[in-house]
DNA sequence: TGCAATAGTTCAATAATGCCGAACTATTAA
DNA sequence: TTAATAGTTCGGCATTATTGAACTATTGCA
């Protein structure tokens, strides 16, 4: 038994509940930062192709996406065994 | 021999040397946020009177100021022994 | 003048955050 | 069932931030 893009595993919070100074954190970081951008030029990227270089560690990368996360900028599904994120852009546009 | 609104002391950064991701961290926390916006409303605000709230101590509010003009973000000047702040509207409103 | 008060800065120590390796979970493929 | 892949979690080290104490600079006043 299997099901596909299943809607489990994450907690999204609701724009409304995001301080404003909490996404700006999650925004000021280098890395973080080019990940937004790839996943905005790109949209659907699985959590190591959002790296913006391959020296970062995946426990690293995991918990940038994580952080960008709860900051309501991404949505994450998960995809078989990969876990897929989007730009919320409705988010991004009205901040 | 007195003299006033002096030049002195702050050096401030060319907006184009100021990476985004620091003047993004520069706002990413909760009180200068607020003395950002503090100064949005009023123009002017000597440093103590910048200050989001009675409990924070000089050292740390002199510190953030210091991350705000870092960031391109506000401009200071000398007036007697007050320093003035004033936001850097050009800036702000460009990113 | 000189002394006290005011406004803010600097510094060093402690407190808080962040990063990353290692071990773990989940899913798929063979 | 075993191995491989994709990512998460956790604990310990490293980096950053906060803040009290000491200092500098300016002004007001006796």
């Amino acid at each position: 038994m299997s099901y596909i893009g299943g809607m489990a595993r994450f907690t999204h919070p609701r724009l409304e509940d995001v301080p404003l100074d909490l996404a700006l954190h999650a925004l000021a970081d280098p890395n973080r930062l080019a990940m937004v951008a790839r996943l905005a030029a790109t949209e659907r990227l699985s959590c190591t192709d959002a790296a913006p270089c391959e020296s970062i560690p995946k426990s690293t990368l995991s918990n940038h996406l994580k952080l960008l996360r709860a900051a309501g900028l991404i949505e994450t599904t998960q995809a078989g065994r990969e876990m897929i994120n989007t730009l919320r852009r409705d988010e991004f546009d009205r901040r």
